[in-house]
DNA sequence: CGTGTTTTTGACTTCAGTCAATTAAAGTGG
DNA sequence: CCACTTTAATTGACTGAAGTCAAAAACACG
């Protein structure tokens, strides 16, 4: 019988594509397990080859790889209705870490169970390949965002994609919002140093892009802010669209 | 009936996850029609909503944005076997031009068929998605890659993957390489400018890492180029195994 | 051969990194 | 509630890697 729980991993699915009822209710009744985390706390580990489909249901974690140096480079943010072992079948060992910036619940469901309900119900399965191609196209606009764009472009899209990540929920309502990252997560995010990310947040200050106290930001522009970091939504449209209504159907 | 234009496809496919003789035949009967291109020629443009599943059947290209600004940056390098509109369902206009870098052919699946396809063969579905999981990888060491590492390093990352996906076609027994790339799109792919990167070339060469004469890249030594860009493999590992095989049923 | 592209080189500038120290905030335990 | 510790943010002085501008050389091609 569905439960409210996988709720998150329905309204972006849902976003993406038209699911039936049925197809919802399959997706509330998958079989899962839940998990708290705290700040720092690892989902994934580099090698592991999780047996579950982890999807996370609340908070904010972040996806690094360590180089042979010791850095770390984070190379991406995961924030509510992110599934974090997408693809849903796990081929080869985790090249990444995913670690728990705030606090934060994570839903596994067996493996074997989404492979049944991709087959059993082919929109899940298209929806699956529309999140898919949603977060591929984001990977390309990090990687043009790390090689063409100075410092200030670069904070200003990372603010820009946590602004969407944390979209309806994480006390962002588009022009108001809490950092998950500190100044050296900001700085392995974006490839500079920490103090050249704290330059650059006082820089975003001065010109007025931003405003803050402590880790609240304030974006008194969205517009001035988009078009500083070059941010195109495209490929976040999806996930918005049906949330409104998901969750008024919540309350 | 099956014909062998495909083949560079299920060589792919075939590498990565267990296809039976009826997936293979099946993967080489899609109807497809085939289209030349010379370098320059644009495969997919920027707002394109492709009908069919393109696939790189020989050559190279290049995938890459615009910025508003007007600069370019290759978000990808494409070569043989490459599918270039993956995920096979296309859900909205690419944010990507895709435009060849040599003479290349391409074919083109309608996707009616490749969804079909994936619909009765759960092998198949399986191995593209396996596929997926490859380049993701790819993209977050391109990520890492952009945000991390200095001239030398981006410049020696990126020749290790030419040498990759170059391989078993293209000249290079993993030693030797022509490369597809000016210096400009090099420059447009690393997010440096030419200037540096030729500088950083011969700097390569200089350290006996690389021995050019004029686009013919010889690696002396494997090994520490793969140090010097801290290269990981194994994504790449799924598409060497059977391709050997292959190509001597093919020969 | 001439024309256009690609590669190479030099001189100068600047953005971002390095090193090191200081300040501010957030816990912690008595 | 206050000393004490720990972590995060901030600042300054200096360095260095990569960018900019501009021109010359090498090559490719009709």
């Amino acid at each position: 019988m569905p439960s409210p729980i996988l709720l998150p991993l329905l309204a972006r699915l849902g976003g993406r594509t038209a699911l039936s009822k049925e197809d919802g209710a399959a997706l509330l009744s998958l079989p899962h397990s839940l998990r708290h985390c705290e700040p720092g706390d690892y989902i994934i580990r580099e090698g592991d080859r999780p047996q579950s489909c982890l999807i996370l249901l609340s908070g904010f974690a972040h996806r690094h790889r360590i180089s042979s140096n010791g850095g770390r480079h984070i190379v991406g943010i995961h924030g509510r209705g992110d599934i974090l072992t997408l693809p849903p079948v796990q081929l080869f060992p985790s090249e990444d870490f995913v670690q728990a910036l705030t606090d934060l619940r994570v839903a596994a469901i067996p493996l074997e169970d989404v492979l049944a309900l991709m087959r059993e119900r082919a929109n899940i399965a298209d929806a699956l390949w529309a999140e898919m191609t949603a977060e591929t196209s984001v990977f390309r606009a990090w990687i043009s965002n790390m090689g063409r764009r100075d410092a200030r472009g670069r904070i200003a899209y990372l603010l820009c994609e946590l602004v969407m990540r944390s979209y309806p929920e994480g006390g962002s309502d588009g022009c108001r919002l809490i950092l998950p990252l500190s100044q050296v997560e900001l700085a392995d995010a974006t490839g500079m140093t920490t103090v050249h990310v704290n330059r650059t947040l006082k820089a975003l200050e001065k010109a007025g892009v931003i405003e803050r106290d402590r880790r609240r930001i304030t974006i008194p522009n969205w517009r001035r802010l988009t078009e500083l970091s070059d941010f195109r939504p495209q490929a976040w449209l999806g996930r918005m669209d049906r949330h409104v209504e998901l969750e008024e159907e919540q309350g």
